[in-house]
DNA sequence: TTAACATATGAACAATTGCTCATATGAAGA
DNA sequence: TCTTCATATGAGCAATTGTTCATATGTTAA
């Protein structure tokens, strides 16, 4: 165990960084977003419906996943406000719901496409 | 067990949706950036690194952790190409290196900030 | 009402994750 | 060289996650 932060510690900079810091609670919901992009087959699901709405079978068959497996992942996405859903009989159709969440993917979309994202790379 | 994969789907639109969509390995690419962005832990220390460099031992401080459970994570930041450092003795300086993921975090801070990101909300 | 079917949900399980604790590494000063 | 200290790393563990399988719900058509 060391003793760095009663000897080392940098305290203007730290201060400086903790001055305006988000709150735990701002960090929390934005990580959340970021979670539910975060895991390939649900980040597949928002793909399927970045320019039109589908129906969970048609995102299953997109996504190459059972209907379970999607529903259930729907359900995260619907739970984070990220898609919402319409009925049409049997059928439920699903969009995206979260102008924020579009951009997000955009950016990155953008990012793979033209690889002038990082220029460290 | 359905056979909606024969019946209901809506063939047209799938292969809409299908043409020009991603290829697995720009999704896993992209799904990589959100999750390393998706724990709380390793958010707070990419937000304690957005205006300025810190050293380890004062990330520690600014997000209350432990310098080891902070060691780990900028680990995993590192791999990714998040985070890059630099040594000054015994002292080991972190930045952000990746100039996409800090146009993620603002476009996310800003929509906590303001408020005016989902419309639906 | 009953059958068929699209979707939703619950339980269970394997896999992954983030942390802690112990130990290793590498640099500075004695 | 030896000690101190900042950081890094490995093993182990509890908690979380994504999927599967079985079953429930709700809508349509017979």
């Amino acid at each position: 165990m060391n003793i760095c932060s009663e000897k080392c510690i940098n305290e203007a900079k730290v201060n400086k960084t903790l001055k305006n810091f988000p709150d735990q609670e701002d960090i929390i919901g934005i990580a959340e977003i970021f979670k539910a992009l975060s895991d390939p087959s649900r980040l597949k699901i928002v793909l399927a419906l970045l320019k039109q709405e589908h129906c969970v079978c048609d995102i299953a068959v997109i996504c190459n996943q059972t209907e379970s497996a999607i529903s259930h992942q729907l359900r995260v996405l619907r739970t984070l406000r990220i898609v919402k859903n319409r009925r049409e009989g049997k059928i439920v159709y699903y969009t995206l719901n979260d102008d924020h969440v579009i951009s997000l993917i955009n950016m990155s979309l953008d990012h793979v496409k033209h690889e002038i994202f990082n220029t460290e790379r």
